[in-house]
DNA sequence: GCAGTTAAGGTCAAAGAAAGTCAAAGTCAA
DNA sequence: TTGACTTTGACTTTCTTTGACCTTAACTGC
């Protein structure tokens, strides 16, 4: 059941597109897209920072003035290194947001399968972490997401 | 069987129906929803906590801003009694050794995977609890433990 | 070669559009 | 009449859209 899908979803579903014909390169040019779905040419920045990101698992390329162009490329990252840097990205604590933010990048980069999310996501949860003093929950919670990131990979 | 139901029973019926219809997933927005049943935005995040909280066996997700959603999923049911069962058996508080053992008979029936059952050892174990304080810990663990049942199977 | 023009893409912040939170006030049945 | 459940609404947070202005590269005539 999908309904809405602002402009920003169908540019992204585009490049999507673009990506998974091309085998997983994809080069475009902004005001021409911009043309192509009525926006301004910024709202293509937009949509490559929030879903095309190298959290996300893209480089992106770019090269202004006359025949400039744009470049996305997905990359297909080492799990291992991955984790590792996310372990080593957490330090001693965590919010909630944050962990869930990695999570979401390291499901987005194939490491993390759907269910191994959801799992970790409850674990790291407000909700979850409910019984631990406020002033020891951040703590606990990168202790928690290490664990588990250490445990499952390396 | 009364008829009278307020508002929030009506909105639930409402979206209960939808995900009769749509075989188990539906997305709506929560403006239009309240304003279908003349009522401020906020009821629905009630009738939501209320009534479709994964302890009911929904999964909800949503996005905020422009051409934003609520997506609520209704969780398949099979292994639900017996997860159930050991949430409910857990009580406030569980030792690291009670939980592995837990972990382990889950698994035995079939309702952990492998992975799972690392991660959820991983996420209880000593290790992972170290930053809170002793007399917390085992309370953190049960909620930590029961907030991933409950995610992952209800 | 340069200088100036034109053709890209980049940045940033304001305005707009949803959804989330929380607590006060209302209802209703036991 | 009290306690649990509902209803409201003011305020918050997050995500999107838009537009004015900036930077960089190629091209064109001297």
């Amino acid at each position: 059941m999908k309904v809405a899908a602002g402009i920003s979803d169908m540019i992204a579903g585009f490049i999507l597109e673009l990506l998974n014909q091309t085998g997983g390169s994809a080069e475009l040019q902004r005001a021409e897209l911009a043309n192509r779905f009525n926006c301004v040419p910024s709202q293509i920045n937009y949509v490559i920072s929030t879903r095309f990101s190298p959290e996300h698992g893209y480089v992106v390329e770019s090269r202004r003035g006359g025949s400039g162009y744009i470049r996305i490329t997905r990359v297909r990252t080492d799990p291992k290194r991955m984790v590792m840097h996310t372990v080593n990205s957490i330090g001693d604590t965590v919010d909630a947001r944050t962990a869930a933010a990695l999570i979401s990048n390291l499901t987005a980069a194939g490491i993390l399968e759907n269910r191994d999310a959801r799992l970790l996501l409850a674990a790291t949860g407000a909700q979850a972490l409910q019984p631990v003093p406020p002033e020891y929950r951040d703590a606990a919670r990168a202790s928690v997401f290490k664990q588990v990131l250490i445990h499952l990979f390396i």
